[in-house]
Parts: structure tokens; C-alpha cells; sequence
RNA sequence: GCCGGAGUGGCGGAAUGGCAGACGCGCUAGACUCAAAAUCUGGUAUCCGUAAGGGUGUGCGGGUUCGACUCCCGCCUCCGGUACCA
């Protein structure tokens, strides 16, 4: 027989079965199958790079697959598809560079990113491909941004945003880090631009709500809230002394309100100018200007050093009736709260720094215990006197007018009866406020979807007629922006003109571009239907499949996209479009994985080229210093990126898998390590040689229908037990460690159960499929075995009549005596007791306690 | 600073109140071989001891418990996120 290769070869059975699972359409999903319990998988698509995979992509890719294909033996109708998150400005900026069309380039990733995938042998179902580039798939990203744009949560807005110039776009306040972007670390300034923005803080409330019932990771969930950023306290209004003016301010602490000394506007406050006395103006015109000026690296860079002006003009304390001064300075933020504060110095530590630095009084009205003062280290005197800054719990003091007394109750209730006092007399009230801001929802690149939008010659904006859906991206010649600082699209002369076909009216078409968020918002309710020309989705199979069961992917993405497309699903669901308010009901993140890298004493890491091996110790190649190996992120620079295709090529896609998996916990950072590869490459040939004679390529002599020992029978429903309920739980690391020690016990044995061998490649086959599919076939079957039903065990299998039971005296291990197994507790004591080894420890010593763990062990506590 | 996660042999890790180090890598001794590879068998935390055996040991310091890697309190270190949000 050709195909009967007879040691294990994984160069030649992989490409077989992957080839027979295409053919067959093995894991082809079925819609609205309400025979069998349904379960949608999800992986964070992939941006489709020219590099390729890494060893990051298939650790996710993996699990998820090991969970499908274990669901399907157990009866489940699984969805679990991929696609390509393509749009993205590597491919735009590659353009720019060399002419070539984006949709080129993307096309040729896209090959080499499905070969790759496909390689892994993933049971995906490969009919339900979507790409994000795809005209037929952004059509339903822009028909969603027009449902979005009907219901009032899209507006265009003049604002200075994060402006990249190296990248000739602006980026999200999420993309810029430290004032540089995120992509390629260019500097980014703020540029005041027209922007179509999304009003997700219409969600917060909801969005932060949603989050309580989700199974995900508390860490991730206290990301999106901390995102989110509710608080709560009192808005209220300041009077200008000799003005009709007020000044509302937002404060988290109106129980601090009589300790407020002055306050502080946002430099791009609108009262500023009204309120500036002229001799001022000249000096504030100037902070105005500088803060404007500032890039976000600047004012990230001056955060240490607190600076602002006086505008020259007083406001009273609504409940002292004091004249405080007006300041202004940067560290009040326009665009949290109403941009304006209340200070109150000796309570608040920026206020505090503000304060002292400019020589504004502090003023203490909050005693805290001497306890608390201690724990903080800060002396009370100093507290009291306004020399030190305390923002914790306390009694309030000094703060009482005429009509209400805060003094002596502690901070909560001082809240809560100033709030009231306020409200009650018409100057605050209790007010809610989110970090959360609206959605920067534009780009200034070519690559992305273009906005289905018109704005008409009398000024007007609108949406295009539906029926025009897609907007297509115009072909260009270059892809760099307009001289002018216009987005590409404006070069498109001829696609720029539009007539409304009814009204006939004349306009020019958005230039902008949306994010590459946009494509990724939504993707998992195409795969439900993704060949639909009619709608996005339909509305049975949504409701079959959604929501999404497992979701796997890095927790890279904790706020923004997991953030993002739970808004547009809320959306959605507010709007019919989807049976579900969340998306996804489970979320787990795979933990990264890490190269091998090597330091020097001082730290520094050296690329992986340029150290020497010898007698298990590492060498700079060049200054000869002794290296330590560390775990670091892999990188180009360092030369510790590893390859799937090599190792592949070198050990099979079963090892690969098995190895990820085997590596640590799924969710755990763990470091790669090439020649941990070996160990179950070498588990997956003693394997294939406990089943397959290796001299004749049939079954192993061993294997008989003979019936199996109790022995063996114990061992095969053990593994069954713990590789079942690992899998369950995503511990794959040691469902693979139950099926080495099967295979180290039973490949020793000269008799092997056929039925057992059989069992066990099932046991096998979600973690390895190709070998366990031809195992599976050389064991006399035809078919797959991808829909077998998943072995179970037999509980009285697992019985043994005696066990080993570990004596301790004190608490020490002291002898272990073979016990029945069925004895209870008093049994096992006495049992013990009259055993010699024992008897001879105990003698002479006073018996106080005895405990007895069933199965387990005997503790005897003795004086 | 704040929020989250993690610290166990030479290395990856296992054990979530009951024999710490399963399983794997590496190392090591042996078998097979003319030899090597592959494979198989044994050893491999540490200290004392020739051995039998005993002591110590899960980042550090306390505590709860018959019993703690596991639970509680207080620290330290590393990683990830976030940062003037009033």
C-alpha cells in the first residue's frame, strides 16, 4: 500500500487528512440544525501581515480548535470560521511606497496566511471565509455605520485631535501612547480637523452595566469599567463676583466644598476670556496659546510641574460667601466634567502641588485619625495646619454657615447632606460623569471603508440611498494625502461628485476613511451568513448561533475592540438587528509567548545572532562576557522570533499543537523553547509504535481482542475520566500529560486491548487529529472520526480494593500501610494503630487527636 | 501612583487544605550497537550520612489548622494595563 508509511510521518499524514477534511467538508457547520445543541467558537481574526504567522497566532487558533473538535464528539453542531481583519496601513503604507494596490498586497498575505493556517490542521469552516477588504463584507460595515448614522450616534465635529504626520492621519486617543502613536512610534501633535465622531458615552451606562454578568476574565472586566470610568458626586454653580456669570464645576468631593480656596478653568475654557481682567490678558493669551501648542508628549513629559495664571477675576464660595481667585492650567482637562474645578488644596494631592507652588491658601477642614495619619506616614499637625495633603476618610471641622453644619460627620454622610443642602437651594446637584469620551471614528488613509456619505452643495449631509451600497473605494494612483493635508480619496476627482439620484441635489462624497475597528466590530455576525447579498445577517440564523459561546484572543484588545463592538451590538440590538444585548458570553485571553533572549550584567538584551553557546553556558560573541538566558518578548531586533513553517516542516503540526499546549496553562505567559518540541514529537512516535508495528506497517502484535486486565481496564478509564474533564476545563497542558503516562504504561505492556487503542486515539484526536484520523483508519475504519461519540468512563472501573495510606504522626510523614479502600474513618484509625511499624512510634506517648482522610491518609497527634 | 496577574528543581510546569516537584526538557549511568542515531531501563530539589535513615525546602515575615504551595494579615520582586478624569 503506498500510503502505508510505516514510522511515523507526519510530512506525510497531515497533508492526507487536511486534504481529506477540504474535500469532505468535514467541519462544515450547519445552520439551524435544532437537532443538536448548537456552540459558536470564536478567534480574534488576524490582521493578515507580510510576515506572516507567528507562534502567537496558533496558540489561540489551537485551543480553540481542541474545544471544537471535542465538542463535536460530544454531540454539539459547532460554527468556528476564520477570517481577515485586512484592512490597515502597513498594506496603504507599502502602497505609498511602491505603487503597489493595497487589495495586491493583501491578497498575497491573505494566500500565505491561509496555506499557513490551513497547515495546523484547524477544523474550520473554510465556506464561511469572510475578508473585511471585501466590497460584499463592507457593505454591511457601512449599512451598520448608516443605521448608526439614522439613529443620531454619528456627528462631525471640529476638534483638535491626535494628528500623526509621519502617518498623514489622526489617531484615537486609544492608538497614541505617551504622545506617540502606537503604529511605529512617530510623534503626534494636536491639529484641530473635521472628524466624524460616534457617541459611545450614549452607551457608557449600559456598557458599563453589561459588564457585571459577562463570563471573562475579572481583570479584563475591571479594564473596560476602569475605561468607562463612572463616578459619581455634585455638579454645582460658582458665582463671579461683580458678574452675571457662573462657573459650573464638577466634584466628586462636595463634602470638601468649605475647604475650596480658589479655582481652575481648562486653558480652553469658554468663560476665560469673558472673565480675564485686561491686565491679564496679555499673560493668559499667551498660556492659551502655549497649551494649545502643546503636543500630548508635552504635556504628558510637563505633568510633574504644575503651571497656569491668574485671569484676574474672583468667584464666591456659595456656601461662605468667600472670594476665591480664578486660575487657569492644564491639568484641568476641557473635556472631562464641565472643564472646570473647585480646588481644594488640603484634600486634593494636584490641587495640593498647584497650590503650594503658587503660594494659594490651604485650608484644612478634614480631620482623619491618628491611626489612618500614621499608616499614611504624614503627621496630623502637619494635616491640620495645610502642610500635608489628605485625601482619605475623616471628620469634617470648619464647616458650617448659617444654615447647615457639616462638622463632625465623617466623610459619606458629610456627602450626602451637603448634596442635599445644594440641590436644595438650586446651586448643584448630584451628577454622574464617565472617563469614557465619544469615538473618534475617522481616518485620514485610503485603505479602510469609505463612509457612505454625501455633503451637498446647500451644506447639507446625508447618507446615500441603500440600494447604493457599497461605496467603492476609487481606484487611485497615488496613495499619500492631498498636499493640502486632504485625506487620498479627495484626489479621486471623478468618484468625488455626487448627485442624489430623486432629489438630483449636487455634493462631494466623505474623504474620510473609517478605522480598521470598523471591520472588526461586526465580523462574527457575518460568519453566520456570509455569502447574503440581501442582508448582513439573517435574522434565524442569528438567532440559532448567537451569542458567541467561547471567544478566544489576546488581551491586547481588553478595551478597544471588545469595547467597540459591544457598543455597535448594543446598537444593533436596540435597533432588531440581533436577538442578544452582548455578543460574546465567554471571553478567554491566551497568554503570550515569549523568545528566548539572552542579557548581559548590565541588563541589556543581546540579539540572539550574536551569542555563542558552549558547555550549556552563553557567550557575548564579540566582548566574550558570560550571557543569562531570559524569557523576552520576541522581536525582529532581538532575532528570537520562531517560525511555525520551520517547525512544521521539522515535526508536524500534531507536535506543534501538542507542544503549545503542553507548554504551561492556556492563559499563562510562557516562554518558547525549541527543544521542548522533542519531548512530544518523541510521545507522538511511541504513540504510533504502541499501535502500529513499525517493521510491517500493520497493528502492533500486541494488540488482541483479548479482554484487558483490571489493571489496564483502570488505567484507560482513568485517562478517560481526567482527559475529559481537562479538556473541559481548557487544561489541555495535562489532559496531554494523562496520555504520556498512558502511553508510557501500556507500551510496556505485551498485551493491548484493542477496544483500549481504539479509546485512546479518540482520547487523542482533538489535541492531535492527523495522527489520531490515520491511526483511526489503520484501525479499521472509513470514515472520520471527527463526529465519534466521545468516550466515557465507568466509575467502577476506577475501584481499587486497597489502597496505600500515608500515615503522619504530628503531621510527619511516618510509614504508609496498605488500607481496604471502602474502610471508614474509625476503621482506618484502628487499623492503624494496630499496625507494628506504628505501634512502635506511638508507644509511650499520649494520643490526643486522631484524623482520618478516606483514601488519603491517617494523622495521629500525639505528646 | 492606581488597577490587574504572577513568584515552586538547572528549565517549562503539576498539585487549590491531605505524601511538593506529576508530565516533559536537560543532565547522567546502563542495555542494544563494530560505532553512532533511534529506542529501552534506572537516577536526577537540597543538606547530613558509606548506608538504612533523618533534617530543610514552594519570593520574605507573621497567623489560622491535626495538617498550608494552597486560606488570612503585612511586605518584596517581576510582568501587563493605566495615568492630572477633579
Amino acid at each position: 500500500m503506498s500510503d502505508n508509511h510505516t514510522p511515523y510521518s507526519p510530512a506525510q499524514i497531515e497533508p492526507k487528512w487536511q486534504d481529506y477534511w477540504r474535500v469532505n467538508k468535514t467541519f462544515k457547520a450547519i445552520d439551524c440544525d435544532y437537532s443538536r445543541p448548537k456552540l459558536y467558537v470564536l478567534d480574534m481574526f488576524p490582521y493578515p501581515s507580510g510576515d506572516g504567522l507567528h507562534v502567537g497566532h496558533p496558540e489561540g487558533y489551537t485551543a480553540s480548535d481542541i474545544w471544537c473538535r471535542y465538542k463535536r464528539m460530544r454531540g454539539y453542531n459547532v460554527l468556528h470560521a476564520m477570517g481577515w481583519d485586512a484592512f490597515g496601513l502597513p498594506a496603504e503604507q507599502y502602497a505609498v511606497r511602491t505603487g503597489t494596490h493595497p487589495a495586491e498586497t493583501t491578497a498575497k498575505n491573505v494566500d500565505t496566511f491561509r496555506r499557513q493556517l490551513e497547515s495546523f490542521g484547524f477544523s474550520f469552516d473554510w465556506d464561511r471565509e469572510i475578508n473585511t477588504t471585501d466590497p460584499k463584507y463592507y457593505k454591511w460595515t457601512q449599512w451598520i455605520f448608516a443605521k448608526l448614522y439614522e439613529k443620531g450616534l454619528a456627528y462631525e465635529s471640529k476638534q483638535p485631535v491626535n494628528w500623526c504626520p509621519e502617518l498623514g492621519t489622526v489617531l484615537a486617543n486609544e492608538e497614541v501612547i505617551n504622545g506617540r502613536s502606537e503604529v511605529g512610534n512617530y510623534p503626534v501633535i494636536r491639529k484641530p480637523m473635521r472628524q466624524w465622531v460616534l457617541k459611545i458615552t450614549e452607551y457608557a451606562e449600559r456598557l458599563l452595566a453589561g459588564i457585571d454578568d459577562l463570563d471573562w476574565p475579572e481583570g479584563t472586566k475591571e479594564m473596560q469599567k476602569n475605561w468607562i470610568g463612572k463616578s459619581t458626586g455634585a455638579e454645582l454653580f460658582f458665582q463671579v463676583q461683580d458678574s452675571e456669570e457662573q462657573i459650573k464645576v464638577y466634584t466628586t468631593r462636595p463634602d470638601t466644598l468649605f475647604g475650596a480656596t480658589y479655582m481652575v478653568l481648562a486653558p480652553e475654557h469658554p468663560l476665560v476670556d469673558k472673565l480675564c481682567a485686561s491686565e491679564r490678558k496679555a499673560a493668559i493669551r499667551a498660556y492659551q496659546e502655549a497649551a494649545a501648542a502643546k503636543s500630548e508628549l508635552d504635556r504628558s513629559e510637563l505633568n510633574k510641574d504644575k503651571t497656569g495664571e491668574f485671569i484676574g477675576a474672583y468667584a464666591i464660595n456659595p456656601v461662605n460667601s468667600q472670594p476665591i481667585p480664578i486660575w487657569i492650567s492644564d491639568y484641568v482637562l476641557i473635556s472631562y466634567g464641565s472643564g472646570a474645578i473647585m480646588a481644594v488644596p488640603a484634600h486634593d494631592s494636584r490641587d495640593f502641588e498647584f497650590a503650594s507652588k503658587f503660594g494659594l491658601p490651604i485650608k484644612c477642614i478634614l480631620r482623619p485619625s491618628e491611626e489612618d495619619c500614621q499608616a499614611a506616614g504624614l503627621e496630623l499637625a502637619d494635616v491640620l495646619a495645610g502642610k500635608a495633603c489628605w485625601e482619605g476618610e475623616g471628620e469634617l471641622f470648619d464647616s458650617a454657615n448659617a444654615e447647615i453644619s457639616i462638622n463632625g460627620l465623617p466623610v459619606p454622610e458629610a456627602k450626602k447632606k451637603i448634596s442635599d443642602w445644594l440641590e436644595s437651594k438650586g446651586i448643584g446637584k448630584a451628577s454622574v460623569n464617565y472617563k469614557l469620551r465619544d469615538w473618534l471614528f475617522s481616518r485620514q488613509r485610503y485603505w479602510g471603508e469609505p463612509f457612505p456619505l454625501v455633503h451637498y452643495e446647500d451644506g447639507s449631509v446625508g447618507l446615500v440611498p441603500e440600494d447604493e451600497l457599497p461605496v467603492l473605494l476609487p481606484e487611485l494612483e497615488d496613495y499619500k494625502p492631498t498636499a493640502d493635508g486632504e485625506p487620498p480619496l479627495a484626489r479621486a476627482k471623478q468618484w468625488l461628485q455626487y448627485q442624489h439620484p430623486t432629489t438630483g441635489k449636487r455634493g462631494l462624497r466623505e474623504t474620510n476613511t473609517m478605522p480598521q475597528w470598523a471591520g472588526s466590530c461586526w465580523y462574527y455576525l457575518r460568519y453566520l451568513d456570509p455569502h447574503n447579498d440581501e442582508r448582513g445577517w439573517d435574522p434565524e440564523k442569528e438567532k440559532y448561533w448567537m451569542p458567541v459561546d467561547l471567544y478566544i484572543g489576546g488581551s491586547e484588545h481588553a478595551v478597544l475592540h471588545l469595547l467597540y463592538s459591544r457598543f455597535w451590538h448594543m446598537v444593533l440590538y436596540d435597533l432588531g438587528h440581533v436577538s442578544h444585548p452582548e455578543p460574546w458570553k465567554r471571553l478567554i485571553h491566551q497568554g503570550m509567548i515569549l523568545g528566548i533572549s539572552y542579557k548581559d550584567q548590565r541588563g541589556v538584551l543581546v540579539a540572539n545572532d550574536m551569542v555563542e553557546h558552549r558547555d550549556g553556558k552563553h557567550f557575548h560573541k564579540e566582548s566574550g562576557e558570560e550571557l543569562t538566558m531570559l524569557p523576552a518578548k520576541m522581536s525582529k531586533s532581538l532575532k528570537n522570533v520562531v517560525n511555525p513553517d520551520e517547525i512544521i516542516e521539522r515535526y508536524g503540526a500534531d507536535a506543534f499543537r501538542l507542544y503549545e499546549m503542553f507548554m504551561g496553562p492556556l492563559t499563562e505567559v510562557k516562554p518558547w523553547n525549541t527543544d521542548g518540541v522533542e519531548g512530544v514529537y518523541r510521545f507522538l512516535h511511541k504513540a504510533w509504535r504502541m499501535i502500529i508495528d513499525t517493521q510491517s506497517g500493520e497493528l502492533a502484535a500486541e494488540i488482541s481482542d483479548e479482554a484487558p486486565g483490571d489493571e489496564a481496564e483502570r488505567l484507560l478509564h482513568q485517562t478517560i475520566k481526567k482527559v475529559s474533564e481537562d479538556i473541559e476545563s481548557l487544561s489541555y497542558n495535562t489532559a496531554i500529560s494523562q496520555l504520556m503516562i498512558y502511553v508510557n504504561e501500556t507500551s510496556r505492556s505485551a498485551k493491548r486491548n484493542l477496544e483500549h487503542m481504539k479509546t485512546f486515539v479518540l482520547l487523542l484526536s482533538p489535541l492531535a487529529p492527523h495522527i489520531a484520523e490515520e491511526l483511526w483508519q489503520r484501525l479499521g475504519h472509513k470514515e472520520t472520526l471527527a463526529y465519534e461519540p466521545w468516550p466515557k468512563y465507568d466509575e467502577s472501573k476506577l475501584k481499587v480494593a486497597e489502597v496505600e495510606i500515608l500515615v503522619q504522626i504530628n503531621g510527619k510523614p511516618r510509614g504508609r500501610i496498605m488500607l481496604p479502600m471502602e474502610a471508614d474513618k474509625d476503621e482506618m484509625i484502628s487499623l492503624v494503630q494496630k499496625d507494628e511499624q506504628i505501634a512502635k512510634l506511638l508507644t509511650g506517648k499520649n494520643i490526643i487527636k486522631s484524623v482520618a482522610v478516606p483514601g488519603r491518609l491517617v494523622n495521629i497527634v500525639v505528646k
